[in-house]
DNA sequence: TGGTTATAGAACCAGGAGGTTATAAATGCC
DNA sequence: GGCATTTATAACCTCCTGGTTCTATAACCA
């Protein structure tokens, strides 16, 4: 029931292409061959990446003349952080469960003086 | 040469299943029957997705017996949302200029008195 | 009008993902 | 040893993904 939204937006971020063109796009607007131009492969598969980038609203693009440029959008990246997130705590109690195993084997190390 | 380590944290995490299980998971340890249980599929489908999320490094498994505890391993995670974290500035300076124009249009609104 | 550039679409292909059922392997219980 | 429980493996199916090439659409240029 929850997040057919994440499906899309961590299924978009799982393709080291679609990585880099989202990369490319934090730096500002870029035509579909602009995009293309670094990657070893042909502009209907770049084009390909972008629908699928646009289907998981992490791209929109607008129209000028011929070109259809490209912009991110931040949103998807912002649910998908908040979601990570959730886990922070678990880290934070993970660390500090370990710190406090550290601290019980260094007293119990000082004490017993095995070692 | 980025991110092939990112490309099998996404995909794992594009997964509702897989986002299930390790909601369960921060909860603590389970076996695996334990954590097929909520699940409308059979157990070697979740065998399955418990090695897709072992092979991406976001649950480890210990032996107890004929169970196979897993457990939540968490540094993936911290990956995934430090690649993420990556735009936050991007994000920033997106509310930034969201919040100079919303600043303007207001401005505007002031003082031609339109609306 | 005709030619070039920019992008999308269609058809195709190989491989992987996610599911199934049936079976095997390992361990615990009498 | 014999049986139940837990988990993994194998074989299979269907659908999606990521790529290709070829072609169509649309806008600019002259």
């Amino acid at each position: 029931m929850p997040g057919t939204d994440l499906d899309a937006t961590f299924a978009a971020l799982a393709d080291p292409t679609r990585r880099a063109i989202l990369a490319r796009l934090a730096a500002g607007e870029a035509t579909v061959t602009e995009l293309a131009a670094p990657f070893a492969m042909s502009q209907p598969a770049v084009s390909k990446h972008l629908r699928v980038l646009e289907r998981a609203g992490l791209v929109s693009r607008g129209r000028d003349g011929q070109r259809r440029p490209c912009r991110l959008e931040a949103r998807p990246l912002r649910d998908a952080t908040a979601w990570l997130a959730d886990y922070r705590d678990y880290w934070a109690e993970s660390y500090q469960r370990l710190d406090a195993l550290l601290d019980e084997l260094r007293a119990a190390g000082d004490a017993g003086g095995s070692r």
